[in-house]
DNA sequence: CTCCAGGAACTCC
DNA sequence: GGAGTTCATGGA
């Protein structure tokens, strides 16, 4: 069992930052570039390391990955780290034992091999704990869209409705409340350029700020399906969006969101059907894993050249 | 059941 | 470089 731990506290440019250690095999650049989160974009460094910074619970840091199964968190202070990004990345879970699990929940040989072949693609990734509200709204977005525009509509939509705060002379924007959208108007959030998802934003923001909807309420859901049936009251919402956001936003680890990717795995990787639900509680990770293998390395057994390719 | 909505990025030739 | 495709959801 890994257990993190801050190895030491120091200053970069007068921002806290620290060492971590005992983090196992975790990957900066594939949790980030997975496309679970959208505020977050790699960052160019003088060492050539691994860095992406982005903006999350009213702060702006940045994850830097050491050769040494370290990493560097600038903008955090050792309390944050304990407080805050432990959490936020998921670094308290054992993916060994999650690994593991994926595979021996598995009867057929073949099922086996391409679930292995996905876990050795993918290792490294960590399903972040994110604000709920944060993923419900990003996921809205996300909707019949693509990251790099889901990206820009999410900045403008923090810059026109989110707070502004400094650090070191840089201004940098929260993610908006949904008190902010909700008494805002689907024809001013329409500016933002998000298109027809313009009420269903307001919609999601108005039911989230009246409370109709609550975190507690997808906490205390007493299975999956009634959680979802919660959130898919909201306009715009249905069953991808839904499973996005309880599994990103709300710690449902048993949500499996089937988009075109995994649709694609599905028929190229278990042309006889695979059942989801066989993964229990772990089946987002695997969704993840089977949606890396494929979105990002069309399937194919990883290779030395394929792992260089990616780490440019 | 099928088509369309608004839009930019991406793919293919 | 220009034409076609992608993408989730709800309403007509």
């Amino acid at each position: 069992m890994i257990k993190p731990f801050v190895i030491c506290e120091y200053k970069t440019n007068m921002i806290p930052s620290v060492k971590v250690g005992g983090i196992g095999d975790f990957s900066v650049y594939k949790t980030f570039d997975c496309g679970q989160c959208f505020r977050f974009d790699p960052v160019e460094n003088s060492s050539n390391k691994v860095e992406f910074g982005g903006t999350v619970f009213r702060r702006y840091v940045r994850f830097i990955q050491n050769d040494d199964n370290t990493i560097d968190i600038i903008g955090s202070t050792e309390e944050d780290f304990y407080n805050i990004w432990l959490n936020y990345l998921s670094l308290d879970m054992n993916y060994d034992f999650i690994n593991k699990e994926l595979v021996s929940v598995l009867d057929k040989k073949s099922d086996i091999a391409v679930m292995q072949n996905a876990i050795e693609a993918s290792r490294g990734i960590r399903i972040l704990r994110q604000d709920p509200w944060e993923a419900l709204c990003s996921f809205i977005i996300s909707q019949n869209n693509n990251i790099p525009r889901i990206k820009k509509i999410i900045k403008a939509m923090c810059e026109k409705y989110g707070e502004p705060f400094s650090v070191e002379n840089e201004t940098y924007y929260t993610f908006p409340t949904a008190e902010s959208l909700a008494l805002s108007t689907p024809e001013e959030i329409f500016t933002l350029k998000c298109g027809f998802r313009a009420r269903y934003i307001h919609d999601a923001a108005v039911k989230i700020h009246e409370k109709s909807i609550t975190p507690e309420m997808i906490l205390n859901a007493p299975d999956y399906e009634s959680a979802d049936a919660i959130l898919r009251k909201i306009k715009g919402v249905g069953a991808k969006v839904s499973a996005c956001a309880l599994l990103f936003g709300y710690g449902r680890l048993d949500a499996f969101p089937i988009d075109v990717w995994i649709k694609r795995v599905m028929e190229k990787h278990f042309p006889d059907g695979l059942d989801y639900k066989k993964f229990g509680n772990f089946a987002g990770i695997a969704q993840q894993y089977l949606f890396y293998y494929e979105r990002y390395l069309g399937g194919n057994k990883i290779t030395s050249t394929s792992l260089q390719n990616e780490a440019m």
